[in-house]
Formats: C-alpha cells, structure tokens, sequence
DNA sequence: AACACTTGTTTGACATGTCAAACAAAAGTA
DNA sequence: TACTTTTGTTTGACATGTCAAACAAGTGTT
C-alpha cells in the first residue's frame, strides 16, 4: 500500500496550478502580460507570497519575467494552465450537467480535483459524455431520466432507486 | 474568485484520512487496536510522524489511546474512515467498471479525489451508476457499448467519437 | 524638487507533514 | 537479574505555502 503517497506526485501543486491560472486570466487584458500586484489580487494572497511562489515557477521554467518585472506564462506554462483548464470544464460539466450537483459545489469539486485527476481518466470522462449526449438511440432521454429520479426521489423506502439509503455508505437518509 | 482557496477546507487531509484507514485496517486483526509501528509500517512512514501526526487526531476526538499505548479509532473516526472508504470505492467504480480506466490508475486517482470530493457529489455518483445498471431498459448494452468503443477506437479522423482529438483538451491525440 | 503612493522583494513567523537521530520506557531473552 | 531489542516520543532539520512587516525602487502629484 504506497497508492496514497502518490497524492504528492502530481506535475502541478493546487497552489502552482491556481498562480499559472491567474497570470492567464490577468493577461487576457493585458496581451498576456500580468504584474505580482495583479496576481495577488486575482488569488486573494499577498504580493509577498506571490512573490516567493513565482520563484519556483520561473526555475521551472513554466513562467518568464520581463525587464520591467511584468510576468508571462512560457509556451510550457501556458500547456500546463490549458489542460488544468481544459481537465476543470470536464469535470464541471459531468458533476453539474451529467450528475446535476448544484452549480456551485460542481465549481468547488472540480477545482479540488483538476490538477490531481490523471489525464487518462479525464479523457475517458469526457469521451463519456460526448457519447452520452451524441449517440442518436435517444440517450438524452436516459439523462433525462436520471434528472428527473433525483427531483422526484422521496429519499425514503418508497424510492425505487435509493430505497432511503445513502448509496455511497449505504447508511440511512438524514434527511 | 475564492473557490480555489477551498482545497485546504476538508474535514480531513490526505495524511489524516490515511491514518485513520491504517488503524482502521490494522486494527481489524486486533479487536479495532493498532499499535504506532503497525501504522507507521502500513503508511510507510517513521515511527515519529505517526506519533505526531496521533496527537492531532487525539486532540479531534478521532482516535483514542490506551493505558498501554495502544490505539483505537473513536466512534467518529471510524465514521470517518467508513465516510473515505465509501467514497473511495464508488469512485473507483466509476472510474474501472464505467469509464474503463486502467484498475492501477483507477486505485491512484480515486485515493487523490476521496477525502476531497462532496459527499453530495460522491452521492449523485453513486446514484448514477446504479441508475445506469439496474435500469430494465437494457442500459447495460449503453455501457458495453461504450466500452467496446475504448477497445475499438483508432484514436485518429476515422473516428466517430474522438474524431483523433483528445476530448479533454481537444488537441490531436498524441498516440 | 519634494513628497506620497504603489510595487516587488525580503525577512521572520507560523502551520503541516515528513525525515533522521537520540532517547526513555517496555517487552523479550539470556 | 542483566542484557538486548522493540517501541513510542522528542528534537532538530527540511520543504511548501501562507502571513505581516519592513524595505527599496519606481511612479505620480503638486
């Protein structure tokens, strides 16, 4: 059992992922540009910390700074904050859109498990859902379906599907 | 923007959810008892960490310690740990029996996801797949369906589904 | 030019989780 | 009983990521 210690070995930490993610969004006004001050502001850190943690991405090579100390993701960088984009919107769409979770804890899920989700079981995901909503037998209906059990689902024995229970733990409905 | 900063809001870390499944795990030989070195061994950790790491649990009411040192998860950490098992296993699940990840990968990434993800969204989850395998409409043929696509697939422009495009991201697939 | 503000960096602090090493107490063995 | 080994704890170290505060360099205003 060393399964779990891969937990660490992920290319990006939460932390590295949310900066590369900032520097895009901030460079979306600015040609790609963004100053510390901006980032900061954009993850509700400090510029000190922003600072620090741009350090390690430049030796990375993941980020590059100018003279005048204005911040760009390299091509790499920009790779990187693509896919964790690109990883969030899959998992987004299938927690709202397939499992019909409340819009916001989707936003929350999706953004725990974006950088940590291997790229295999990611494309996998999305290639569920392309052929869930594609395929022409009427496969919409099916979702449809499912949506429809969890508006009507009592939550109790009467239920067909969760006879009361919890279908993770199997214990008893709090509700 | 504050939703990243949600990653460290978890009622458990990875390392404590871990602890809690090693005494689980261990103890089930021994009454519900492990002793430190039996953790440390399970986890692959120092003797040290464990006792360290035992002393936060202490303090959260989730373990508890004998007069001879030994350890015992509490009612609540054993509800705890059921909680990461539960959610553990529908998402491995999900991962190998519907998507069709490799059984390894499947272990790795739903180790990452299990203390992470909502119990709302693990839930739903678990609804869908017993939605989508015990629905009379023959959904089963649905998921051999899409299994035998991942078999069949040439991962190129011939391709119905993928069209020779990774889903994820949408750029050209590398193999 | 003088003053004030903004910006980026550095420093010291804290929290978590790990290690190795030293140590003390308990258990096992002679 | 005396010796050895195992066990649990503590300590000092390191890595990551955060903060507040101090500071230096640039930018703006008057």
């Amino acid at each position: 059992m060393e399964t779990w210690k891969q937990f660490e070995a992920n290319e990006l930490t939460h932390s590295a992922a949310h900066h590369l993610l900032a520097i895009h969004e901030v460079g979306l006004q600015y040609g790609g540009w963004a100053r510390v001050s901006d980032i900061a502001r954009e993850l509700q850190i400090t510029r000190g910390s922003v600072s620090i943690n741009l350090r390690a991405l430049k030796k990375r090579g993941l980020v590059e700074t100018d003279a005048h100390r204005l911040v760009k993701l390299t091509p790499e960088g920009l790779h990187a904050a693509k896919a964790v984009m690109a990883t969030r919107a899959v998992l987004k769409t299938f927690f709202a859109d397939v499992l019909g979770v409340p819009d916001i804890q989707a936003d929350i899920d999706s953004c725990k498990i974006e950088h940590l989700i291997s790229h295999a079981t990611a494309e996998r995901l999305a290639l569920f859902q392309r052929f869930l909503t594609s395929d022409p037998d009427a496969l919409q209906q099916l979702l449809a379906r499912f949506q429809r059990f969890h508006a009507e689902c009592p939550h109790d024995r009467s239920c067909d599907v969760c006879k009361g229970h919890c279908p993770v733990d199997g214990l008893p409905h709090a509700i």
